[in-house]
DNA sequence: TTGAAAGCGGTACCAA
DNA sequence: TTGGTACCGCTTTCAA
């Protein structure tokens, strides 16, 4: 009697051989579509490979031809359910669907220890390469790694104590344009809301906030500065606090998109005040041209920044020697829910947008 | 002369174990942390494997312990970068990180050629299961996998031409209790806008709208009903168009989230009239609570489905013959931009939330 | 055009 | 407590 539950074994390039009547190299040929078969023995080893579920073992090819590329990629990024971190994701995938390559995906949720467990993870896989949304303070952990031919990307931050291919965004001016457009309208009680300043990009961020008042003889007022601010709710606090002072901000600048929408929260539950804050933000989000309120965004091309990673992992794997590469891509202004036609303006001075430059 | 970029290649245990003086077999012991070997040896071991840079290749070691598992899933989801999978990949992350797994990610794009091909690019890999949101019509292509042991959870949508486990939700109670919602609120012209009826979610979302027409003893104007639309815009102009009506609806069902967008997008452009239409929309989204207008929404509870479906895998994985088991979780309502209290009810009886049904 | 044998990096099994 | 040997599924090399 047959239990037809059994857990039935594979069928290996062996059995697919001796059903067929043929060599397993000749299996092999077939599968691996090498030329010098006879047509009538490729359709005949097809056949029972098809009969038989034959399933090739990468696994087992890739360790056979050592040196060769397991065709899978390691995407590190802070959180795969956040909108930016799916993007890249999304990105990288159709940039390398052409070469066949395949993702493992993992967050690391800014958390450096785990960023260093997902690596090894990732590494025991034999990953040809990395993307990487590091948060560790120095990715030199990678160099014996990178000796050994593995090619890294790092994005969004850029990489410390390593010469890999970055792609970046110029974080400083594009909150220094988004400062300056407020500025322009008129606007001189301008409030900044972000995140723990050691990281680069929320440094970098406020570094921008301060070259737009610099730039017009102000600095920036302590009492309107709020760092350390990591939700939107912790975001609309700060923003409920400032709207009580007795010189409350005409406009907001937030340094992330989260806190963006922790302004968003804030306004929406103060329906009463005459004038509300004009409110900037970095990241673009969904619905925000829906709010119903004009809205200056600095965007970055999510998209561009998969797609020029995986140029610079293509060039990498084709030459592992060569030079490492930073590209910074400029961001963009967008106005919302702006009563005259939508606007978009380059965030840097226009000649600038999409500029590469080597460190 | 030494050329410090030639790649050198990755130590293996054979490196290992010379370096240290010990035998092949001992490393492995270490590495593996099987009991047995000396402290003293532990030690040197560990340090000439953390000098040598050697990483442990988890691919051979899967191929040597053949019918122990390789620790890896593939999650097949329609987009990686949408919401709704994004986090459904996030939520199976968490769901599986405690045993160590790792994921594969790839996006469908509703096209069964690639979904086959994906498999197939996983299966090579050898991954333990699928976390599969189908779209192939029938998924007994993985029969063959199936019996050799391959775990499978379809999600989102009921599999078809094979016993595997299911996650999905009550699309017909989610839709039907929306919609009585408007019915209740009093109105009576209710319009229907939904992708192609022969998707299997579509087409009970629309039977959910028809079931609560009929409890109230009326059937849908096929006037206010529109199949086939799968983009914002697409939502957009057909809202635009039913507006112009002479008797146009009251209400508006949006029975997938990114046509609730363009139901918004179409009354955030028609800013005139006097009394717009309620919206009702399936699956939640950002800032809704931001868009300054009623808004009733059949959410799921999409970390919760990833969770079910990591537990089944486990459950599977554990005991491979098992009956399959299908687990039907009930949407919720969600009131936004309600001038009173946020709202939320049970979409269908309270007492069968989170029920689970075995087929 | 086809096949036999070695071996990729690691683990199982058994012997020392 | 440690090591030798076979071998996982496949590709490489070389011979037939």
């Amino acid at each position: 009697m047959t239990r037809s539950t059994d857990p039935v074994p594979r069928a290996t390039m062996r059995d697919v051989a001796a059903q067929a009547g043929v060599s397993l190299k000749t299996v092999s040929r077939v599968v691996n579509e090498e030329p010098g078969v006879r047509e009538v023995v490729v359709d005949r080893v097809r056949s029972v490979a098809a009969e038989l579920g034959y399933r090739h073992h990468r696994g087992a090819s890739d360790l056979r031809r050592r040196g060769q590329r397991t065709g899978a990629i390691g995407v590190l990024v802070q959180d795969v359910a956040n909108d930016y971190s799916a993007r890249l994701l999304r990105a990288l995938e159709d940039a390398t669907r052409a070469r066949g390559l395949i993702l493992l995906a993992a967050s690391i949720d800014e958390d450096p220890d785990r960023e260093r467990h997902l690596v090894g993870q990732m590494l025991a896989r034999r990953v040809d390469a990395l993307v990487l949304m590091a948060t560790t303070p120095r990715q030199d952990y990678l160099l014996p790694d990178i000796r050994a031919g593995l090619g890294v990307v790092c994005v969004d931050r850029a990489p410390v104590g390593v010469e890999v291919d970055a792609v970046t965004i110029d974080n400083v001016g594009g909150s220094r344009a988004a400062v300056e457009r407020l500025l322009d309208q008129g606007h001189r009680r301008v409030a900044f809301l972000g995140d723990l300043p050691n990281l680069a990009t929320a440094h970098d961020r406020f570094a921008g906030f301060r070259e737009a008042l610099a730039n017009r003889g102000a600095v920036p007022d302590p009492a309107l500065v709020r760092h350390g601010l990591r939700t939107a709710e912790e975001a609309r606090r700060a923003v409920e606090e400032m709207l009580t002072r007795s010189a409350p901000p005409t406009a907001i600048f937030a340094a992330r998109n989260v806190l963006t929408t922790g302004c968003l929260l804030a306004l929406h539950h103060d329906v009463g005040r005459s004038t509300p804050p004009a409110i900037a933000g970095f990241d673009d989000m969904a619905h925000l041209d829906l709010v119903g309120r004009p809205l200056l965004i600095v965007r970055q091309d999510v998209e561009e920044i998969g797609r020029t990673a995986a140029r610079l992992l293509e060039e990498r794997l084709l030459s592992p020697t060569r030079r490492a590469r930073s590209v910074v891509l400029a961001p963009e202004l967008v106005s919302y829910g702006d009563p005259g036609a939508r606007r978009r303006a380059p965030a840097t001075r226009p000649g600038r947008a999409g500029a590469a430059a080597n460190r």
